[in-house]
DNA sequence: GGAGCTAATTAGCACTGCTAACTATTATGC
DNA sequence: GCATAATAGTTAGCAGTGCTAATTAGCTCC
């Protein structure tokens, strides 16, 4: 069940790490879409509503944070602004921005689905031994610095 | 705030954990999503042509393989067989059946596409130290099995 | 003040997953 | 042996998420 102890190569070939990296993210990505389901926000509206909880942010701003073009980021936006978990408001400074900020029924549906949602994960998580643990919390680590360009 | 970053964290939090792995995973699948725009195969006929790569198989046999549900897979695979890469044969045994299996054609753009594909990821880990390299191919296939169910 | 840039939106396409409903075939049971 | 149930696959339609192209509105600079 663990693997921690890798009695394999000694040294890891970049392009067979990238086919089994690949799988392992894809394969848990999918699953954790998966067990998602049922809540009340789409993933989507999650990251960028837990985005929000940190302060306002314009539409631009919570694009590139998602790494998603602006269309995209304006139907999120319309989608949790529809549901009343978030508002707009006019820049007076300039009249071309849009500030999105959370409401107080927002930061509620958050705390509720931050749970849910990584509860699968965290469980799955706890069951690892510590050293498991770490090793994932590594490569997270890792995985976000590569991803981020 | 985060007692999790220090030299040697004594602990791993797996509810901490939880939500940076599932940051880590939905961020690197995106990227990796982008990344493989431009091929001749979208990635869900990718995975399913590496599948046929090994063997012919059922359509309800793919399907699990790949975790999704029957029409999704009739689907891609719909798609496949119009492109010429797989083929669709009838089960002497089982009329209700249907072999699917991999043309030359499909065994070519497999293997065009797995260049491709793991390009960007591969570069990237090649750029790793030994130790992240190791550190990756270990939550690799943790994450596997995690996964896995 | 007009040209050009930027922010946001709208419209429409593609991929991927799902459920529900339907057809065809095989297995079961009286 | 024929009716019923179960299984394999398909079709149709919905939802979520990403994209590009085009449009509108406001700001900037010469």
């Amino acid at each position: 069940m663990s693997a921690a102890i890798d009695d394999g190569p000694a040294e890891i070939q970049a392009d067979v790490l990238a086919i089994d990296l690949r799988t392992a993210v894809m394969r848990t990505s999918r699953r954790l879409r998966i067990e998602a389901t049922g809540e009340v926000i789409t993933p989507g509206q999650y990251t960028v509503l837990a985005h929000l909880n940190s302060g306002s942010q314009t539409l631009r701003e919570l694009a590139e944070l998602e790494h998603v073009q602006a269309p995209s980021m304006t139907r999120i936006v319309n989608a949790l602004s529809g549901q009343g978990f978030v508002s707009r408001q006019a820049n007076p400074e300039d009249g071309r921005q849009v500030h999105i900020s959370i409401t107080p029924a927002g930061q509620e549906v958050l705390a509720e689905a931050r749970s849910q949602r990584t509860a699968w994960l965290a469980q799955r998580v706890a069951g690892l031994s510590e050293e498991d643990r770490l090793t994932l919390s590594r490569a997270a680590h890792i995985m976000q610095e590569m991803s981020a360009k």
